[in-house]
Formats: structure tokens, sequence, C-alpha cells
DNA sequence: CCGAGTGTTCGATGAACATCTTACAGTCTC
DNA sequence: GAGACTGTAAGATGTTCATCGAACACTCGG
């Protein structure tokens, strides 16, 4: 009997922001830096949901690369559920859009990050 | 006889960036710290070239605030002429904006700093 | 020419922070 | 239950960066 997934573990639950708590400093700390950058596109060309901590390509550890969810999360562009042994991620859009117009739309233009 | 304050002095000139050139995680960098928040806020609610570096509000010494000028200048959003013995100002509103919409009308908008 | 005012540079200090290694806690499959 | 996989937590390390104090350079007014 395959158990179905459920976002309802005994694993602690992620601890997440909204967006409209968070501060104008946080926000662009958060987005200040090049891993945390390529996260946010990468996450952008993906639906929601489908993407676990462990798939993007980034060249940090697991230690640093749950840091970098931590901080995102903290700043109200990430939000995250548990499947299973995975925790998959979503990007917050609108949410986040609603509260700084135009800075995710940035962080996903095509600029050159460096 | 007033000898008329010229831009030209004997003192190095202030190396400037141009915006066109500016990396996104430069930019970023730029704007998420809270003394350069501040000194951008300020900067926009005066006219061009009327405010010299040491008149602005800001809990920091001289050397910090020199510090702080040149993350601003090499992030092409500020740009200074000398004016005698002082140092004068302008924020690059068109030109920075049309490298990264919308990032200054972010910074100076409502939302609490920190 | 001296002194006051303005700003930069240098060296040092302290605090964040990004990173790694190791250890641990869940979940799933066999 | 054993083992593989995924992610978090804790401790240690190194770097970046904001800050300061002091010294220096330049400008202007007596």
């Amino acid at each position: 009997m395959p158990k179905q997934a459920e976002s309802g573990g005994h694993r602690a639950a992620p601890v997440h922001t909204d967006p409209a708590e968070v501060s104008l400093l946080t926000a662009l700390s958060a987005v200040a830096d090049p891993v945390r950058i390529q996260l946010i596109r990468e996450l952008a060309g993906s639906a929601a949901w489908t993407r676990s901590c462990g798939s993007f390509d980034v060249p940090v550890g697991k230690a640093a690369l749950s840091h970098h969810f931590t901080v995102l999360r903290g700043a109200g562009l990430v939000e995250q559920r548990d499947e299973g042994p995975r925790r998959v991620n979503r990007l917050r859009r609108e949410e986040f859009d609603a509260r700084f117009p135009g800075l995710l739309a940035l962080v996903l233009g095509d600029v050159a990050v460096d």
C-alpha cells in the first residue's frame, strides 16, 4: 500500500514569513546573493511544487543550500511543503510582488547576475 | 575677487561608473544597506547638485560616509562633482532606472526600511 | 601664510555571513 | 528492520564588509 505523500508529517514544519511583514532591507538582502538569485530563477522556470531543495544546480553543499532556503522563506519569497522525504518549493510570485512591486521582475530579468 | 568655484580642481576627480555597465548583484548589494538607503532617499528629496557629502543626517563618521558614497558611485546611483572645498551630489534617476527599472522606485517608496 | 572646513586614504577592529564537515532525524523501498 | 535518500542542526572556519581613528590633501577666508 503506497502511503500517500502528505504534508503533515512528523518533521518540524518549515517556518514561513508573510511577504506583507517583510522589511525592505530583508527583501533586498535576501536577493543580493548570487546563489539565491539562481535558486529564484530556476524556481521561476518550473511549475509550483515540482522542485525539491536538492534538485537545484548550485555550487554549494547541502548545509549551505538549506541555509539559503531559510533566508528565502524569511523574506517571503519561497513557500515549502514536505512531500515524503523531500521538501518541495513554490515561488510566491503574486504575494511578493504585491509587497515589493518590480523587484522579482528585476531578478528574473535578462540582466547578467555578476 | 571671489574665485568661481569650478569642477576642474587639482583634487583627484571621483571615479564614476556608467549605470549601463553595472551588474545586477552590484546594484542590489549597493541598495541593501540602511545607511545607503537613507542617503538615496535624502538625495531624492533635494534638487540636483545641492547636497554636499557632509550634509546628510546619517549616524556614521566621515570615513564610513566616504566609503558609502564610493559604493553608490560604483553602482551608478550617484554622480559627484567638486565645488570648491565640497563635493556635491546628484541622483542618477533616469539612467539608473533605465538599467534597473523599478528598483529606485522601490527604495524611494513608503515602505519601512527595517 | 595660517586656520577652519571638507573629504579621502590607510590600518585596524569587530560583526555578519557563507561555507564546510559531521552528526542527526525523518521517509521510503526492499 | 536495514539501507538509501533527503534535509536540518550544530560547531568551526574564513571572508567580506561596515566602522572608526588618525593622518593627509585640498579650498577658502582672514
